[in-house]
RNA sequence: GCCGUUGUAGCUCAGGGGUAGAGCACUUCCUUGGUAAGGAAGAGGUCAGGGGUUCAAAUCCCCUCAACGGCUCCA
């Protein structure tokens, strides 16, 4: 007999050979019906395999993750059974699950594969699903393995395997499958019962440019044919919130096909949305002690040949700018620390003035692949919420948190609770690629975690994705579909200060180098404002929207009273238009509600002769009669409120 | 940059080898209204750009550009 524990500390005892299947099966037939896979002793595997002693088993369904993701790594394996079933001669790469669902990389071999051809793949894998065949594990010998796909003419697989120790190859057989695979999968394809291919999209072999592209076929599956529909609806939900659709559809921003790709134009409501958020980043860092500078868009070739960006980037940036004699060459800035670092050399800088910080809504350039545009959060031109720090090796930690403060403040106000704090370190293996002293990198990768700690933050440490120049603190963020985007950045930099031979005077009278901390809380106001659009589906905080109030007249006879009203509230800070369109009442408030205005005021003949509005809040409907003075006092409470200091 | 898809009015889209369509938006007129769409008329397009095939191209073919979904990249 065996002793197993399970998650709610209970221990059964079960016969040798039993698996985690016919475990859940001694508990509930129900269980047994949903079980996935196992995790045994902290070990995702089959649930068909027979348990060890002693072990600790948790049974895994589609609520867990790893569940999920095996459910996905079986699909996966359906799908190549049913391509190469429907396209004999293809190749297949890898399949693994992902986050939604999984992909297969295939090598159509000059075939086309495109979105007509999903329906039949999905027909066919729901009909090798019912066919309930079993995930059968077997473990091989690497000169079996490699003979299988010698004889299958898989170069891809036999790439795989060269790279695989013998004695840990093992081979999953569904139906008339066979695939080189670690596992662990599900007992059989009996469990898949929804099936959609996604899309289709080009993906190099082990994810290098210079090797083949193959055709990655992405798709999803569930258990169930209704969570199948959900998730559509839920797809079609976040579509909605895309923030190029709701910028075209609020007039935030436009691009211009003749300006050129990548470079938004701010349309009047964007704009003002951009200011009130520079401004509110302004005033917060004012009160932490920056001190605003200004420097131009352009700067010499020069200037980045002492920073090094030139000979790092120079080749992928807009190319210099000639002047017309002389020969002088000038660059699009791409970032702002060069200039920042000019700005700390103006002057002789002692001890006593450190930390320094500078700060700038800088604009920059940089040319990136024309593919990789997207909407505002991947752009051409932008303008970074930057500012740079100057301080001594013991204020590192010091000022690291203080960043991290703001921009908690700045996600606390703004409501963004899902985000995730990136500690990007230093790949263990290959220090040389990164310069600064081995004794400086160990103090700003300790101090850079200690303070996210101490700050509470969620973090996951990334190795190797450290910045040559030092380590960095990231805040990621998803978009409505799920992608992640970084946001605020906390990067340390040992080369600027070097390259740029900056110094301060210290207390023994000698020269040291400062410590450089580059940061931008939104990252740049293109991405940031994005996020902040999907975020809240354009349904900006009151604080901060174009429209804070349209008011309604209920006839043109009403337009004279109501532009007093929009005037009064102008007074009072309060941002409010008048919708004199010759439409009746019920038109206007469907046009605010759709355009998302916060409130609206309705006037007419009872409010003329009383001096009051009828105010109505989107999604909410009627408030009630105000005199227009309490009207503005609840508006600002409620800006004023949102803006507290936390 | 690479693979794939798409490009028709300001927006959303239908159409499709024989002189360009709808709804919304816009302009004018009627209407003067009370909490999510009042009515009528009008204006608006070199069908992304260029080249080719054809008696005839928005439609078929090629190239370029852009957008979209990924890959690679992201100071």
């Amino acid at each position: 007999m065996l002793n197993i524990s399970l998650p709610d500390g209970s221990v059964r005892s079960v016969e040798e050979g039993t698996s985690a299947l016919q475990l859940a099966a001694q508990i509930s037939e129900g269980l047994a019906r949903n079980v996935l896979a196992a995790e045994v002793n902290g070990n995702v595997v089959d649930a068909s395999r027979p348990l060890p002693e002693n072990a600790t088993v948790k049974l895994l369904t589609w609520n867990d993750d790893n569940g999920k993701s095996t459910l996905w790594h079986s699909s996966a394996h359906l799908m190549a059974e049913a391509l190469e079933s429907l396209y004999p001669g293809i190749k297949l790469a890898i399949g693994p699950p992902i986050e939604n669902g999984f992909y297969y990389d295939v090598d159509f071999e000059g075939k086309a594969f495109t979105q007509e051809d999903f329906s039949k793949v999905e027909k066919l894998m729901l009909e090798l699903a019912r066919q309930k065949n079993e995930f059968v594990r077997k473990e091989v010998s690497k000169a079996d393995a490699i003979s299988h796909f010698t004889e299958k003419g898989d170069q891809y697989k036999l790439e795989l395997i060269e790279g695989l120790e013998d004695g840990e190859i093992t081979f999953y057989t569904q139906g008339n499958f066979t695939d080189l695979c670690r596992g662990p999968h599900i007992p059989n394809t009996g469990f898949i019962k929804a099936v959609k291919l996604m899309n289709v999209a080009g993906a190099y072999w082990r994810g290098d440019e210079k090797n083949k592209m193959l055709t990655r076929v992405y798709a999803i599956t569930f258990p169930k044919a209704a969570e199948l529909e959900e998730y559509l609806v839920q797809l079609e939900e976040a579509k909605k919130r895309d923030h190029r659709k709701l910028g075209k559809e609020l007039g935030l921003f436009h691009f211009s096909q003749k300006v050129g790709s990548g470079l938004p134009l701010w349309l009047p409501k964007g704009t003002d949305l951009r200011t009130r958020l520079q401004n509110f980043l302004t005033v917060a860092q004012k009160k932490a002690g920056y001190q605003p500078v200004i420097t131009p868009h352009i700067g010499s070739k020069e200037l980045y040949e002492t920073s090094g960006h030139w000979a790092k980037y120079g080749a992928d940036s807009f190319q210099p700018i000639h002047t017309p004699q002389e020969g002088e060459m000038y660059m699009l800035k791409p970032m702002n620390c060069p200039h920042h670092c000019e700005i700390y050399n103006a002057e002789p800088r002692s001890y006593k003035d450190l930390p320094l910080r500078f700060s700038e809504f800088g604009t920059v350039y940089r040319y990136e692949q024309t593919g990789e545009l997207h909407g505002l959060t991947r752009v051409r031109g932008f303008t970074q919420d930057d500012a740079h720090i100057f301080c001594m090796q013991d204020q590192v930690k010091e000022e690291i948190g203080k960043v991290i403060d703001l921009v908690l403040y700045i996600f606390k106000t703004l409501n963004f609770q899902d985000f995730l704090a990136q500690v990007s370190l230093r790949d263990p293996i290959n220090r040389e690629k990164y310069i600064g002293t081995e004794e400086n990198w160990e103090k700003a990768e300790l101090a850079i975690q200690e303070v996210a700690n101490e700050k509470g933050l969620r973090t996951v440490v990334e190795y190797g994705e450290a910045a040559f120049y030092g380590p960095k603190l990231d805040f990621m963020v998803r978009d409505a579909i799920g992608r992640k985007w970084q946001l605020g950045t906390v990067q340390l930099d040992y080369n600027l200060p070097e390259r740029f031979q900056l110094e301060y005077t210290g207390a023994d009278n000698q020269k040291h180098r400062p410590v450089m901390i580059h940061r931008a809380p939104f990252g740049s106001m293109e991405r940031f404002v994005a996020i902040l659009i999907e975020h809240c589906a354009g349904q900006f905080p009151l604080w901060l929207t174009p429209e804070q109030v349209r008011i309604l007249p209920v006839s043109e006879k009403y337009n004279e009273y109501a532009k007093k009203v929009a005037n009064t509230l102008e007074i009072s800070d309060i941002r409010a238009l008048v919708d004199d369109t010759n439409e009746k009442v019920g038109k206007k408030i469907r046009e605010a509600e759709l355009a998302k205005v916060t409130y609206m005021l309705v006037v007419g003949e009872n409010e003329m002769l009383a001096n009051s509005v009828s105010a109505r809040k989107k999604g909410e409907g009627d408030l009630g009669v105000f005199s227009i003075e309490d009207f503005a006092t609840m508006v600002n409470d409620e800006v004023a409120s949102m803006l507290k200091e936390i």
